[in-house]
DNA sequence: ATCAGTTGCTTCGAATCCGAAGCATTTGAC
DNA sequence: GTCAAATGCTTCGGATTCGAAGCAACTGAT
């Protein structure tokens, strides 16, 4: 039963879909640019920047995949591919046994730069373009915001394991 | 040709990351939604929600995939996903002997029903809470602008067939 | 120390996705 | 009319994705 007519106006949709869209549209774009200038996948090329932009040039699996909105086997296996490459390492953690060190070779930041300013290039022609300085200012305040309340604000079923016990007191 | 890096400064880099982050936790969250409450993925509920706002319930193919920003055969996948659950139906385009009109059912108009308020709710809770009515009207005419932008800009270096002008009657 | 619970990552299976190739129809040029 | 190119969609093959289950290591309490 639909008791519960939607409490969406016209502007909350537009901003909904424009979302969407808009971030559609450039991931689609990004990824063909990614594609053709090093052969990396949008996944893989974050996972660069972010090993990258390191001071170690290393992250633990778990803090990649958060930073990325990633899941963990996805990650498994991008890493995987990205190592096959020879483009990061993976160790052992030293201070946790079963923690896995990502880190970025110098073949990865070599891909990184050759892929970099193609992917900066179609930032500014298909997102910066029409907005102005001002605009962006905005929209990245809005955004950060939305973004950080998400980001704590749990999902209802993901992120912890469930629980098995202790359900009654849940 | 890579021998000037064009330079992102901090506020289009954060609002470039804000957008792909914010856009990546809300589509997550609105698909364990849509999966929970009528076990749709975003693209079926995209389609299904595309379909229901059509005058006729019915669009071509082509157009479908375009408004979801979808490959072709992506998109043939999930019309046939939905059409053996019964959510829609498929049928030749009465002028056009290559062009398939998809339509929604009763069955798809219920699903989506179902699944509407949930989804509602999600994105008051994800998007909408942390933002003002005057962050929500900025966003959506940021963003519209920025798609429309990307719509008419075609990708680059995509080989991608021409593609004409669509009807404007529906 | 030991046990149960938790956490970090991987493996597994299945679903989903895309691009390229293919088929059928339409369009445009001649 | 005929042919070549363009268009609409599907099929095919392979890559990517996720959740669930599994294994190993850490933690805290006893």
């Amino acid at each position: 039963m639909t008791s519960t007519p939607p409490p969406l106006d016209a502007t909350q949709l537009g901003a909904y879909f424009a979302l969407i869209e808009a971030s559609s549209l450039l991931k689609h774009s990004v990824e063909q640019q990614l594609r053709d200038a090093g052969d990396l996948s949008y996944v893989q090329f974050q996972l660069l920047a972010t090993l990258g932009d390191s001071p170690t040039g290393s992250r633990r699996m778990t803090d990649l995949a958060d930073g990325v909105v990633y899941s963990r086997s996805g990650l498994t296996y991008q890493a995987q591919t990205l190592e096959k490459r020879g483009l990061v390492t993976r160790s052992q953690s030293s201070d946790d046994e079963r923690g896995v060190t990502v880190t970025i070779t110098e073949e990865g930041r070599a891909v990184l730069a050759e892929v970099f300013p193609g992917h900066v290039a179609v930032l500014d022609d298909l997102l910066f373009a029409p907005l102005t300085r001002a605009d962006v200012e905005t929209l990245a305040d809005i955004l950060a915001r939305a973004r950080d309340h998400m980001r704590q604000t749990p999902p209802r079923s993901a992120g912890a394991r469930r629980r098995k016990k202790a359900a009654a007191a849940d």
